[in-house]
DNA sequence: CCACGGATGAAACTTACTTTCAGCGGCCCT
DNA sequence: AGGGCCGCTGAAAGTAAGTTTCATCCGTGG
């Protein structure tokens, strides 16, 4: 697929327009013209048709064809696009988004969505960055060999637990969730060697989620945590530790990026525990999309 | 286009390619295969004639103007341009490109985990570069002023419909959600002018949550939906619609992208909402933290 | 004054892009 | 089932864009 490089021009160092504006001189009267107005607004000139930037330039299309070979173009459509391109790199997408204006209304909004985008994207990728794979590598390998996984979670962390449960569920490993203590602890009672608990809690001080995990572990099950902090109390009761990197700014946002960083490190396990058994794992994701499909509605498409 | 203009027509706030991967669903075929091609390689299809680009996507050249109309564009030369502008702005396509496919079979966790933080953090990121903070205006506007929020959401959805409502009721805003769709027609029933009803439906086509915003807005609540297909059936009963950016691969369908994507736009909403009033809304995240104190254990030691 | 050569644009030509139209196939409505 | 309708599709016709050719112009040097 990569060939067709017959194209030589591929590096003028400082920059397409740069290199125009240097050999200026060494250029014809009438495609001077031309070049001056390239370089005065690229984006322009590479909206313009060739006929178009002709007129303006006073010259005919031959004279713009001659300049694009001057400048070490093919011709004139790759001009135009190295010229998108450039005028493209040049601008400040953020700063431009902020000057840029018209939008009075929500101008708040737009710095608002830039920090918690920000804040949210970096949770993800700092947490993927000190998540160890050894530790992801053991705790796939006891959901893997489990005979049943059993997973706890209090509050915002419960959405994660839940949705780790219907993760495991939808690939045939037999996980549960139980939103309150008392048939979590129940079930943990229930546990045994083979058998895997999870607990998320993004404070690690959630003295619900410790008990279970200690009831689990007393039955000679394998528990894993998942939090933020490496040295919280619940770390004591697990066998294995995942963290997660969000630092949660103020007390605003109800710890959405934690939340984001927990949902990734399910999503590793996940991947991590259906990539040990893909057919069956695929089969399985197969046969549960089918089963919901009866409630969408015709394929989404229309024309406007 | 005869519609009223919930697509933004023309602009397309951050990112061409985001923009044509969410109208991806809503093309024909084989336009589909066009834009595919497109999405994967914006840089080389810019470099492509018309005529080589149709040849390579297997269709005829009307087909892919008929797809640079789909997406907004002129004709091709228009595109074209945008593609290489779009190419030249992503400049580190060297990493994204390695680990931005699908999970390869022989992969280990180490790789796992890199692929899966850099879709999820894209999918956060585009996603707030896409956002419309004019849109996402209005709908603050239409919560803060509500008497009452409604929201709906199925499947994965439904946990970002239970967090968005915890959200909301933490700082004072009168907001229910419901799991199921019969409970969720009788409420929708109920709601009148100044009400909201928010859906959530990742593909836009769950019969369900059609269902209950059409209830809703017969009833004169302004209705929000929250997709990652701008063009799915589900908008047309919305009066305003927001949009993820999530582009998942094909094989986990785990939907955690998409997830972490609709979570990242609830949490700017919310933050939104809550700037609205900042005291009241700080004194009553406090009083909530406060409420759960009693179940953490003192030893974690927390970071700022 | 003529011969020469580079610069230039008109026009011929080629290629790229766009529109039109008829065929095909699915879908809905009897 | 049958028939009509509608939308997708590519072939082909049509139009515009880009490229080449070539005659002209003009300045220069013999």
């Amino acid at each position: 697929m990569a060939k067709s490089s017959k194209i030589s021009a591929g590096r003028e160092p400082g920059g397409l327009i740069v290199h125009i504006s240097g050999l200026l001189p060494s250029l014809s009267p009438a495609e001077q013209r031309v070049a001056r107005l390239v370089v005065a607004d690229p984006a322009e000139a590479a909206r313009r048709t060739i006929t178009d930037l002709a007129t303006a330039a006073e010259t005919s299309e031959a004279t713009v064809i001659r300049f694009c070979r001057s400048v070490g173009m093919d011709g004139y459509p790759q001009l135009r696009i190295r010229l998108a391109a450039e005028a493209a790199r040049r601008v400040e997408p953020l700063d431009a988004r902020v000057v840029g204006g018209d939008i009075p209304p929500g101008a708040d909004l737009a710095q608002i969505i830039a920090t918690i985008a920000f804040n949210d994207a970096r949770a993800v990728e700092e947490t993927a960055e000190q998540l160890d794979p050894v530790v992801c590598g053991h705790v796939v390998d006891a959901i893997v060999g489990a005979g049943r996984i059993d997973i706890y979670g209090a509050g915002a962390s419960g959405f994660v637990a839940s949705d780790f449960q219907q993760k495991l569920h939808r690939i045939g490993r037999t996980a549960f969730y139980f939103p309150d203590v008392h048939t979590a602890l129940t079930s943990a009672a229930l546990l045994g060697r083979g058998d895997v608990a999870v607990g998320i809690s993004h404070t690690g001080t959630t003295s619900d989620v410790v008990e279970v995990l200690e009831q689990a572990r007393t039955r000679g099950a394998t528990t894993v945590v998942l939090t933020n902090f490496p040295r919280s109390p619940v770390t004591e009761v697990a066998d294995h530790v995942l963290t997660t990197a969000a630092r949660e700014t103020t007390y605003r946002s109800g710890a959405t990026a934690s939340r984001l960083a927990q949902l990734t490190v399910v999503d590793c396990l996940f991947v991590g525990v259906a990539a040990r058994n893909r057919p069956r794992a695929r089969k399985a994701l197969e046969a549960t999309a089918e089963a919901v499909r009866s409630h969408r509605l015709g394929s989404g498409r229309r024309r406007a």
